[in-house]
DNA sequence: AATGCGGGGGC
DNA sequence: GCCCCAGCATT
């Protein structure tokens, strides 16, 4: 494990903040993916008081886009809980660490390993890749015992001496070399003592036992306008983007057709809205996620006066819906228009 | 033990 | 299309 190394603006960090941040941006997201982000919260929080201190809305449009909402919400949860009731002061132990809101087994090895070098390994998706094929292990990942044999594993190859270049080289190794398709196995420099190699059982580890099954949802956005301010309203059922904003919503089983006389005649009916100019209706628009597919439209729905049903919504004009953050499936929208 | 949570990228 | 990504919380 030589030159397989990656360059990241997070690596040789020894401040438990700055570590911590990066790790819950980069639960479940490629590292090219949030390393923008990442930049962005270090250069408008530098320090955990400062993130503390900031404005929910404000630190949701910074992670505006990154998905997995609740990581936010769970970051600004330990941030304020470190800084206001601990003094500003990163717990040191693992069971401490493990504790925090948004850390689990992973996120507190890399903490305690990265910035105080203490004993934990890390067990993401390259560890388990490379475990299983070094060792042949057909454990499934995403079960209790897998992820308990892996872990188990992990912390017996871990070089005790120098626990955070081990966890670092580990998963560079995975990304790098042991990658889950095509891995480079022609020129793995641990190929003559690698078990799935000698198997030829590489391409089927790990195993995994859960299969993805995908629900697909119709999410129409009413645009609803008056006197230039927008209805909006934020989301906060036990569903996606729970935190974010949205526009008037009405979610259906099956697809709908939108023209003049539907979008008026549901106005009317469900709305009691009868003074309305129909402005615009979007193409349809698809989001795909990794457990759901969305597919929608968006009706521009020009007001001449705000409905009882409408009253105890959020109005607000374009400057004040500007700093809110939004699904990507309704930026995507915005921007676009 | 099972389920749900975003968005992007590679093939 | 399908799989995976520096996983975690909730039920």
């Amino acid at each position: 494990m030589h030159d397989n190394k990656r360059e990241m603006p997070w690596k040789g960090e020894k401040d438990p903040y700055r570590i911590w941040l990066s790790e819950v941006i980069l639960q479940q997201t490629r590292v090219e993916q949030g390393w923008h982000y990442y930049t962005r919260f270090i250069e408008n929080y530098p320090t955990i008081r400062e993130l503390a201190a900031a404005p929910d809305q404000e630190v949701f449009k910074c992670w505006e886009g990154l998905g997995y909402y609740n990581r936010c919400r769970n970051l600004l949860s330990t941030a304020r809980t470190i800084a206001f009731q601990q003094n500003g002061e990163f717990p040191v132990q693992y069971e401490d660490i493990l504790a925090l809101k948004g850390v689990g087994p992973y996120t507190a090895a890399a903490i305690a390993s990265f910035a105080y070098n203490q004993p934990y390994a890390v067990v993401d998706g390259n560890v388990f890749r490379v475990l299983a094929r070094f060792f042949n292990i057909g454990t499934a990942i995403d079960s209790t015992a897998g992820k308990q044999e892996f872990s188990a594993l992990a912390n017996e190859v871990l070089d005790r001496k120098q626990p955070a270049f081990f966890n670092q080289a580990i998963m560079d190794f995975g990304a790098t070399v042991c990658k889950p398709v095509a891995p480079l196995c022609a020129s793995c420099p641990l190929r003559s003592e690698c078990a799935a190699y000698h198997n030829g059982t590489v391409n089927q580890l790990p195993v995994k036992e859960k299969t993805l099954n995908r629900k697909h949802r119709w999410f129409y956005y009413f645009l609803f306008e008056y006197e230039g301010k927008w209805l909006v309203q934020q989301r906060s059922a036990k569903d996606i983007w729970q935190g974010l904003f949205e526009f008037y919503l009405l979610e259906t089983e099956a697809a709908m057709k939108w023209d003049q006389a539907s979008v008026s005649q549901w106005l009317g009916e469900q709305m009691g809205i009868r003074k309305a100019t129909l402005v615009s209706v979007s193409p349809v628009s698809v989001q795909q996620l990794t457990h759901q597919q969305i597919k929608g439209q968006f009706i521009h729905v020009q007001l001449l006066s705000i409905p009882a049903s409408l009253k105890t919504q959020q109005w607000l004009r374009p400057a004040e819906v500007a700093g809110l953050a939004f699904p990507k499936f309704i930026t995507q929208f915005l921007n676009g228009r």
